[in-house]
DNA sequence: GCTAAATATTTTAGGCTTAAAGCAAAAGCG
DNA sequence: CGCTTTTGCTTTAAGCCTAAAATATTTAGC
């Protein structure tokens, strides 16, 4: 039998698998806090999580943002941005106010509504999301923020490198 | 000055920032992950996510999956099963067999071709994750791996709860 | 200044996803 | 048995999301 390649297959195989579990895991996870936060949101408020992540981009951002800088922080593209931009437009939460030295662009910023409605939202939001990660402690979840961190630096350089 | 109060209100305000700055992380590296993989599976195979999905799923159960059962698996609901499902049988890669038992519920199975395909699909996709997931060394995978457990079991035993 | 390329946004077509309602068959129960 | 409830799946309506094309405007190069 040979002694060294049989362990250098079997470390590979085992890298590999590796790192399919560790995604489907991962993407189980991500799966079923979503989920909850969905629900809740509905639930609670009769809202998305798109529209109250739009809301949240704005309300960190009170200068107000560009439809093309909302895509980028949300990670969905600008014609989803359009749509859901419309709805909140329409209730009234955001508004879209020209930009004067662009006339292709506009700055959304939020309404005192807006802010308003938010606030509430918000403050609930905060207490489901510290819940559903209380199942790690303040050390492990500070361990796996430094971990996603290493993980999320190597994922955009790979997506700068294209 | 009051010694104790004001180190637990920052020990808790602390606490809420980590939770909320670990799942926006969380959701972030995740999106990125997903875009990759959806990207490449449409511009390699001309197919999507979902449809990969539920093809792994029946590639891991030869005997076949009922429709339930893959929607627990896949964590979409029945409803979005039945469209992904019709769409695989109209491409010839899977098959609803009648359960001779109960007549309401059918078997979904790979076809051959349903199976060849699949398997040129998975080498690549192996390949994909395990170059998305290199910026983490081995035992680092594997601590994110057991840190996500942890999670994962609050967050079944939350749903459980309902 | 004119034209070409780039940019900001919207529109369109198509697929994914959910919640909720509908339907048919099976299971439980009196 | 007959009735109700549950179960397995499909359908529907509405919203999310993408890629790609369209529109309008700005910027750059000549």
């Amino acid at each position: 039998m040979p002694a060294v390649k049989p362990d250098l297959e079997t470390r590979l195989a085992e890298d590999h698998h590796q790192a399919i579990k560790l995604w489907l895991r991962l993407l189980t996870c991500t799966n079923l806090i979503t989920g909850q936060i969905r629900t809740r949101l509905r639930e609670h408020f009769q809202t998305t999580l798109p529209r109250f992540d739009l809301l949240a981009q704005l309300e960190r951002h009170p200068e107000g943002l560009k439809m093309s800088e909302l895509s980028k922080r949300m990670m969905v593209t600008t014609g989803n941005v359009t749509g859901i931009t419309d709805q909140l437009e329409a209730e009234g939460l955001v508004r879209r106010e020209p930009d004067p030295q662009d006339r292709r662009a506009c700055t959304v910023k939020l309404t005192p509504r807006g802010r308003q409605v938010f606030a509430r939202m918000a403050q609930e939001h905060e207490g489901w999301v510290i819940e559903l990660f209380e199942g790690l402690s303040s050390s492990e979840k500070e361990l796996m923020y430094t971990l996603l961190g290493k993980l999320k630096t190597h994922l955009n350089g790979k997506e700068a490198r294209r």
